[in-house]
DNA sequence: TAATTGTTAGACAACTTGCCAATCAGGAGG
DNA sequence: CCTCCTGATTGGCAAGTTGTCTAACAATTA
């Protein structure tokens, strides 16, 4: 694919890069490891070492013992030669909830600084919250601010990449055209914007279970609402102006026009989880505190289960009609509050109504999948601006 | 992305790989136009030429004059470096259509050679029909079987890349597991399989509206049946099984449980357009019959294609709302017959039920879209695969 | 002693720069 | 109108540069 031309110099960056990124993808390597990895021989990786260490991006963290010669350096990556931030921010809502929550994560994705706070968005910039923010990781951290090089922002909305706004976003401030690119500016790094919902997946795809999935679609329940990621072999559908999988508005078919028109979010948004709890006499004043309730109560539990699931596999049944995806993640609050009879519930209610046969799971990540996404994001957007910027420095 | 790594073989290989690229993508070029997509210097340039033309990959086809200095060498890929052949497998159906239609091209795309042929695969074996096919058309354009390098065959049902079957088939024999690797041996090429509509999604994207769009959807609606391909910037996502676009069984949700289940193609299928020509008083034998009239008959037209609409934009808006797509092409028989009509009617439905924005379009081939995207997607294959050699026969 | 690590030296392959001859278009002068 | 000169462009050749590979070697440890 990659019709790319070039000269000896060229070849160099290449053999660097690759150096690069088989040590980002942890591991700790012997010369002889990558040998094998690259397929180079002795002197070049000695000489590509050589330039990545002076350039401290690598460094020797131990010696292989206890086979005949010397002992073996083992090279690894300078976990402070470059850091990632990650803030998700999210509406305050009724639950008295942090709004916003940032952490901040060395090379390795070892975690440094995590931050809760609770900000008004109502009284308070975008700009400078993000700003604030990330200044307050850092001193936490004692990062500097030019070893910082991404900040990647999750927020429950859909983010058009080409026209860098933000739209459907329920959190004050963070619609209008322009922020995304004034953020950027204002803290001098690069900036991330996603959906939470796919920040969410990609934690899933990388520490949870879509680890080993070779494309998985992760419906979100929460309190507020629900959503949709699409993981392709590791990539995630955004569509068009990024609103794919906002599923929460995909509207149902009702034979008798009699029926107002009805979407999913009717169906099991926050609202249809209330009230179908009170249906079944389940106590709660959020959807989490009645789904929580109905799984500690194993006699209403499988009726409620039954009903929730039925109206989940209507949505489902549709996005694996159109995606076949091999597997089916249950994730967000509500989901794993459900845990596991919510699962077979589900499992059973698709059986009967998808014609495609899915696996389906419930997530397994146990912290803030938003926030730990939001941080994988922008580790890995650090380790391709790192292997970018050899292939291309020297070119 | 690539970390490949090597040394100086590599790089002519890389160097001989793009030139070769930028031929093939239609062009007629010079050493100076090569000098400038590539980067690469005049000695370098004229090196690869040489390999190329000794290869017979390439070759001067003409002499660029009217500018001082001598005239420059126009080189062109070889037509007959390489050929491609798709064939395409429909049910015979009560239409008496043929049910295999077949094709061969050169390497720059020109057609060679077309056959239409009724085979009735009750009583033939597909491995010979392929066989026998693909042999008749190698004759009528007297190509040799050492040149003919890929084979696209394509097929109403889901192929599954990984298991190398096709599913859902419903012309007889296709279904059988290991048909398609006794295909290929039999032919002595490669050969791909797939869904008619991902391969008419091929030809939209090459030659029709899909041309400039950074991603489509498009809905096939044919006497059959209907199915849904999935254009994510020319490449088409097929699903864990190859099932993904199987629209015509995604269940509809209906609030009342006294109705019984209905999928899509209850509503926009076949026997579906034929009630609702009865409905509306229009007389036609099958689907298409009936959308022709309707097509032909102001009157009546719009109340029919006005319902038709609406039941189209209730599959559609499920896509939508999973994929955001830019664009929404409606292609097949009956599509096609519905014209500017139907599209107007599924523009207006869809802003009433869609909650994002997607242009709509009728497809602009009036060729077997089928075939020419199984031609297409054939000779990328073959472009891919001459690409890759000369990659790998030298590194 | 044998195996393994890492360095050094020389050879090889491929690209680039710089130079040169050949070629063609256009304009000036006969 | 023909001829010749100028300038621009094409393509080839030689020398130089860069980067990797093979091979030999010193050093180290079980």
């Amino acid at each position: 694919m990659p019709r790319l031309a070039g000269s000896s110099k060229l070849l160099r960056a290449m053999n660097e890069s690759a150096a690069l990124a088989h040590l980002l993808e942890p591991g700790m390597l012997t010369r002889a490891d990558l040998r094998k990895l690259t397929a180079l021989s002795t002197p070049t990786i000695s000489e590509v070492l050589r330039r990545l260490t002076d350039a401290h991006l690598v460094s020797v963290v131990g010696y292989n013992s206890g086979r005949p010669g010397p002992n073996a350096e083992i090279y690894a990556v300078n976990p402070d030669a470059a850091y990632a931030a990650a803030v998700s921010v999210r509406d305050i809502g009724a639950s008295g909830a942090p709004s916003v929550v940032a952490a901040l994560c060395d090379l390795t994705g070892a975690e440094r600084a995590r931050i809760e706070s609770r900000i008004d968005f109502l009284h308070t910039d975008p700009k400078t919250a993000m700003v604030d923010v990330v200044a307050e990781l850092r001193e936490r951290s004692g990062v500097s601010a030019t070893r910082l090089s991404h900040v990647q922002i999750g927020v429950a909305g859909s983010y058009d990449g080409r026209a860098q706004t933000i739209h459907h976003v329920d959190v004050p401030g963070f619609g209008r055209p322009g922020l995304v690119p004034e953020i950027a500016d204002a803290l001098g790094t690069n900036v991330g914007v996603d959906n939470d919902v796919n920040l969410a997946a990609v934690a899933e795809r990388r520490r949870g279970v879509g680890r080993d999935a070779d494309g998985f679609a992760l419906l979100w329940l929460s309190q507020e609402g629900l959503g949709l990621a699409i993981d392709i072999g590791g990539t995630l559908l955004r569509g068009a102006r990024g609103g794919a999988g906002e599923i929460g508005y995909m509207p149902l078919y009702a034979p008798d026009s009699t029926h107002r028109k009805v979407d999913l979010q009717d169906l099991i948004g926050g609202e249809a989880i209330l009230a179908l709890g009170r249906d079944h006499g389940i106590a709660g004043r959020t959807p989490l505190e009645i789904v929580l309730a109905a799984a500690g109560d194993p006699e209403t539990a499988g009726e409620f289960f039954t009903h929730l699931a039925d109206r989940i596999a209507v949505g489902l049944a549709a996005v694996i009609a159109v995606l076949d995806p091999s597997l089916v993640v249950l994730a967000g609050p509500v989901a794993q509050a459900g845990g596991q009879i919510l699962l077979t519930a589900v499992t059973g209610a698709l059986r009967r109504a998808a014609p495609l046969e899915s696996t389906v799971a419930v997530t397994t990540i146990d912290d803030d999948a938003v926030l730990l996404g939001a941080l994988d994001a922008g580790l890995t957007a650090v380790r391709e601006a790192l292997i970018a910027a050899i292939r291309d420095n020297q070119a």
